[in-house]
DNA sequence: AACGTGATCAACCGCTTGGTC
DNA sequence: AGACCAAGCGGTTGATCACGT
């Protein structure tokens, strides 16, 4: 029994690679493509396994790699993105055109985290690291916190423009950027990390109200008579849109440009310039939302 | 110059995920 | 449904380098 192993590991070389294997792999993927990763080494003549060669070729060789340093810029995307979404280090390497995971990762374990330790920041919750009373909330379970309320508050806002839609409703729909960016790959890989947490909602409508009342403590505003049958529903439509972009695949331009899209409203909040948001990110995050809210509101 | 120590980062390991049969 | 496989992912390791003593 047992695992088998990725790939015959007899006679097979380990460890840094060669500028002549380097230049073996590069031009044989510039010839054919990698195509399969397995039997890529022996075709190519390289004496590695395939998962060798292909973490040569995404984290080294590939030609969009940028091999300068982070730039400022750079950093407090890393330190945003992991706020939102953890250790999902593809997912934020994802953002970054031209970094690895890998890098990304280094970056964190090497710079980032302790440039957060030393500014009095819990690296993994993103709050400040004194003590509390109150048992300190998992990194996902915050996330989740986060995510939650800025979704309910996005039903509530919904709630309210339905008032005033008859008149709007062209604008309203247009301008709803909560939810682009929970139906985006950012969203989704929250709900992903929902799963895997197995905080498992038996009733969707009971975890809405529960949520209603975080999102109210936490972000100070007063959200009263809920339809949360109706919160539910759109959830589940949400969920469904989501799950029908990601099954067609002729559709990768579109999800690309989602994506894209949401990380950029998310970082065009105002006040997302300010480093001062590590401070109290849930608040942040609240303040932003409402700021979002208000403008849209205008817009009516 | 020699040594110790810490920082950095490429590479590895093993688990998970998703697709296919 | 579940077995199998390829690829993806995140945690960890270890070689190398820089710097201080």
């Amino acid at each position: 029994m047992g695992r088998s192993p990725c790939c015959d590991k007899v006679g097979l070389k380990k460890g840094p690679w060669t500028s002549e294997e380097d230049e073996l792999l590069v031009k044989y993927i510039n010839q054919h493509g990698h195509g399969n990763w397995r039997s890529l080494p022996k075709n190519a003549g390289l004496l590695r396994c395939g998962k060798s060669c292909r973490l040569r070729w995404t984290n080294y060789l590939r030609p969009d790699i940028k091999r300068c340093p982070f730039t400022l810029d750079e950093e407090k995307l890393v330190i945003q993105l992991h706020a939102i979404l953890g250790n999902r280090w593809a997912a934020i390497a994802a953002q970054l055109p031209g970094r690895t995971d890998n890098e990304i990762k280094n970056l964190w374990n090497t710079h980032l985290k302790k440039r957060l330790i030393s500014m009095g920041i819990d690296p993994q919750t993103h709050e400040p690291s004194k003590p509390i009373t109150n048992p300190p909330a998992s990194p996902s379970t915050r996330h989740m916190t986060q995510w939650e309320s800025a979704r309910l508050e996005a039903e509530a806002r919904l709630s309210t423009e339905s008032l005033l839609s008859h008149a709007h409703s062209s604008v309203i729909l247009d301008s709803d950027h909560f939810l682009r960016l929970w139906n985006s790959e950012v969203g989704e890989s929250f709900r992903k990390n929902k799963k895997k947490e197995k905080i498992v909602c038996q009733s969707p409508i009971s975890q809405a109200s529960t949520s209603t009342t975080k999102f109210a403590s936490t972000s100070g505003l007063t959200v009263e008579n809920r339809d949360d049958e109706s919160i539910c529903k759109t959830i589940i439509k949400s969920e469904s849109v989501d799950a029908n972009t990601k099954s067609d695949s002729s559709s990768s331009n579109e999800v690309e440009y989602t994506t894209e899209s949401a990380l950029q409203l998310l970082l065009d909040f105002p006040g997302s310039n300010d480093m001062s948001f590590l401070q109290d990110p849930i608040q942040e995050f609240s303040s932003i939302f409402q700021s979002v809210m208000s403008q849209q509101l205008n817009l009516i």
